[in-house]
DNA sequence: GGAAGGCGAATTTTT
DNA sequence: TTCGCCTTCC
């Protein structure tokens, strides 16, 4: 229908792809792509995009694309320009939030809002409930802070105000009663949380019938990434956007849902087949990342879930090597196992940035992190507090925010007295009352005068000095100016450990720079957003080769040649606090299908009997996980060689290999008299186990007989 | 204003 | 065990 030489482009984007994958790209009007890990889904996505365009069905401006992640977002527009001669600034591809800060911003009078409406961070959201906790005296025991946050976030994700929300009890009434009290506090101050975000947007085209159906025939086509862990609200504000013209295409995979817990619905899935008339997704099976043995085992744990769409990975690539099992004594050994096996890889020749070793909890890091820097391999981890959550960042963003927007009391009690300036609080409670019958912001109070703090004043003529000093320069320069006349930098050359801090404001002003380049504004209230909704990458060493260290759910949507997953243990993984939660096995097995389909190569898959945990050895039976996977795929290990520490309690040279005959010589006669550092003096009764694994056996007069890893009882003669 | 020490809690987390 | 938060003290 398009020009000819159109058609050839089409035929070479469609080139390539498997059947499945050209009936989901090409698919006519709505659809759901059900899209196996490692099935294409991104190329199906952008694909689909690139065809649309191409095709004529839609113009550039006529479709919306949407994530969760603005990684996910940038890495669509990065292929989408590669495929498309197209300028992709402008077009409507990014996160919900995203999204929805655009939509705002654009018809902030019809939603209601400032024009520089500021956004808050979880950790603004908390420091505005807390403040507002305390301006109404509430019992902070009672009304835990995280509490009420989480109750007013739950609701505003499910669509909720709080007129909406019903209480049957005095307990709910007041947590409404509060969230009514918060809105009202944000409204003041021109503050929008993420979910206020989303839930604004939302209000703002059911209740404005032009503005909707502006925006329904404007995009002809919707497309939504990881469909699977979109909230109530996500998919109602998606639904009020498609025109009855338009079509919704929607890619997930149920069997990848694993953020229940912050408000995903995977019955989303099934109510769009519903709602859009659908008879069943198009599923992408055949999978391009792992081995068959790596998929078959993901396949045999995910089978146990009973709420599924269901559907089986299948690969053309072999079978490649069984998946290798290791049962280690205690999380120490496990964390050894690890090195002992990656060093091996790196002699093999792979790069360290080939491996990554996954945990079902954060905590766990630290074992593995000790392990791998003793043994002097570079390793990263992943998750860490992020640039813009930086608290030297955020106190510079507070003055800029202040800058953009007077009303934003949250700003002003984060700087007001940082650095010192001898604002106490009795100047603020002064100040609140002060404003607080003036019905005004605190700026405003404190600009009203009448002040006897000198540091108040000060800091009144230290802002305005700033808006002056900043009116008409540029973005970068606005920041650069705010920085060093904040007195940031001051402050923190007088602390300790405080070059890092000025290093990340003075990167602050390479930030805005970026910004301003990449998104061709000066604009300060869209930096601010931006800082807010992308709260920046992990720094450090981000491009170096390395050891991956992360938790299964960083871990989505990405994959290594070779993945460990570590404390395989029931209560760790599946997590004992998943048990009690509903549907939360289904969810635990989940992850574990995410993590085990991560790997392309390799697989290894590890659990301690003894874990150290909050200071107490905990004993762990072997996960259920383990016993899903089909014993056929799984080859049991033992550690190549023992550790020093071992070898030098055995006097053995050679050490104890565990593929051959151990030569096992044990530091203490049977009988002798040994000294332990809690217990005190006991006899050695026997010993068990042999190389790193060996335990010793000590009678104790009173306590009676302990068994102890050889390699850790510290044991001496005497 | 800031350090020091006591207390309690300790999956997962993007925006 | 470790971390963050809070109170207390200088």
């Amino acid at each position: 229908m398009q020009a000819h030489s159109a058609s050839s482009h089409v035929q070479d984007l469609l080139a390539g792809l498997n059947p499945e994958q050209k009936a989901a790209v090409t698919a006519p009007g709505s659809a759901l792509v059900l899209a196996g890990a490692g099935s294409g889904k991104t190329r199906v996505l952008t694909t689909r995009i690139a065809w649309l365009v191409s095709t004529g069905q839609v113009s550039p401006m006529g479709l919306l694309a949407v994530t969760f992640t603005n990684k996910a977002a940038r890495e669509m527009l990065t292929r989408l320009s590669a495929l498309l001669p197209i300028n992709t600034r402008g077009m409507w591809v990014g996160t919900f939030h995203g999204l929805c800060n655009r939509l705002l911003r654009t018809h902030h009078r019809e939603a209601g809002l400032p024009q520089l409406f500021q956004i808050l961070d979880g950790q603004d959201q908390l420091a505005a409930v807390k403040r507002l906790l305390k301006a109404l005296n509430v019992d902070t025991e009672r009304y835990e802070p995280r509490r009420v946050q989480a109750f007013i976030n739950a609701n505003k994700e499910a669509g909720l105000r709080a007129a909406d929300v019903e209480a049957h009890d005095p307990f709910s009434r007041r947590l409404v009663e509060l969230y009514a009290e918060y809105d009202a506090q944000c409204q003041r101050e021109g503050v929008a949380d993420f979910a206020e975000l989303l839930l604004r947007a939302h209000e703002l085209l059911a209740r404005n019938a032009l503005l909707r159906e502006h925006y329904q025939t404007r995009f002809r086509h919707i497309l939504v990434d990881e469909f699977q862990d979109t909230s109530r609200l996500q998919y109602r504000w998606l639904k009020l956007l498609k025109g009855p013209e338009s079509a919704l295409f929607a890619v997930g995979d149920d069997d990848q849902s694993i953020y229940a817990f912050r408000g995903a619905n995977v019955g989303n899935m099934g109510e769009l087949l519903r709602d859009l008339g659908l008879a069943a997704p198009i599923k992408l099976t055949r999978n391009y990342r792992s081995l068959s043995t790596i998929l078959d085992a993901a396949n045999a744990v995910i089978a146990h879930n009973r709420n599924r769409l269901g559907k089986d990975l299948w690969t053309e690539a072999g079978a490649g090597e069984p998946i290798r099992h290791y049962e280690a004594l205690d999380d120490g050994e496990e964390a050894r196992f690890v090195v002992e096996e990656a060093q091996q890889l790196r002699r093999d020749g792979r790069d360290w940035g080939d491996l990554a070793v996954l945990y079902r909890a954060n905590a766990q890091s630290r074992a593995i992190e000790h392990a791998l820097f003793s043994a002097g391999i570079p390793y990263r981890v992943h998750g860490g507090q992020r640039f813009f959550e930086r608290a030297e960042i955020k106190h510079a963003l507070a003055y800029l925010r202040l800058l953009a927007n007077p009303e934003d009391d949250g700003a002003f009690l984060r700087v007001v007295n940082f650095p010192a300036r001898g604002v106490g609080a009795r100047t603020l409670e002064a100040l609140d009352a002060a404003a607080r019958q003036g019905g005004m912001s605190l700026w405003q109070a404190a600009c009203a005068g009448g002040t006897k703090n000198k540091g108040l004043a000060g800091f009144v003529q230290l802002i305005e000095g700033l808006r002056a000093e900043v009116a008409g320069l540029p973005l970068a320069e606005t920041v650069e100016v705010v920085v060093d006349r904040s007195g940031l930098i001051g402050h923190y050359t007088h602390e300790r450990d405080g070059e890092d801090r000025i290093e990340n404001l003075r990167e602050l002003t390479n930030a805005a720079i970026a910004f301003a380049a990449e998104s061709d504004t000066q604009d300060l209230a869209a930096f601010l957003a931006h800082a807010a909704l992308e709260a920046g990458e992990h720094e450090a060493e981000a491009h170096q080769d390395a050891v991956q260290l992360m938790t299964v759910h960083a871990a989505k949507g990405l994959e290594f040649h070779t993945v460990f997953i570590t404390g395989l243990e029931e209560g760790l993984f599946p997590h004992e606090n998943a048990l009690t939660e509903t549907d939360g096995l289904e969810e635990e097995r989940r992850l574990m299908y995410v993590a085990i389909t991560r790997a392309r190569k390799r697989l290894y898959l590890t659990h301690a009997q003894v874990r150290m945990l909050h200071g107490q050895p905990r004993y762990g039976l072997p996960s259920r996980f383990l016993e899903e996977i089909p014993a056929g795929l799984i080859q049991s290990l033992r550690m190549h060689k023992p550790s020093a520490a071992t070898m030098r309690a055995t006097g053995s040279g050679s050490g104890a290999r565990a593929t051959g005959p151990a030569a096992v010589r044990f530091p203490f006669a049977i009988g002798s008299r040994v000294v332990h550092a809690r217990y005190g003096e006991g006899v050695v009764a026997g010993y068990q186990g042999q190389g790193a694994e060996a335990e010793i056996r000590v009678s104790f007069p009173r306590i009676g007989d302990k068994w102890f890893i050889l390699e850790y009882a510290h044991l001496t003669a005497c």
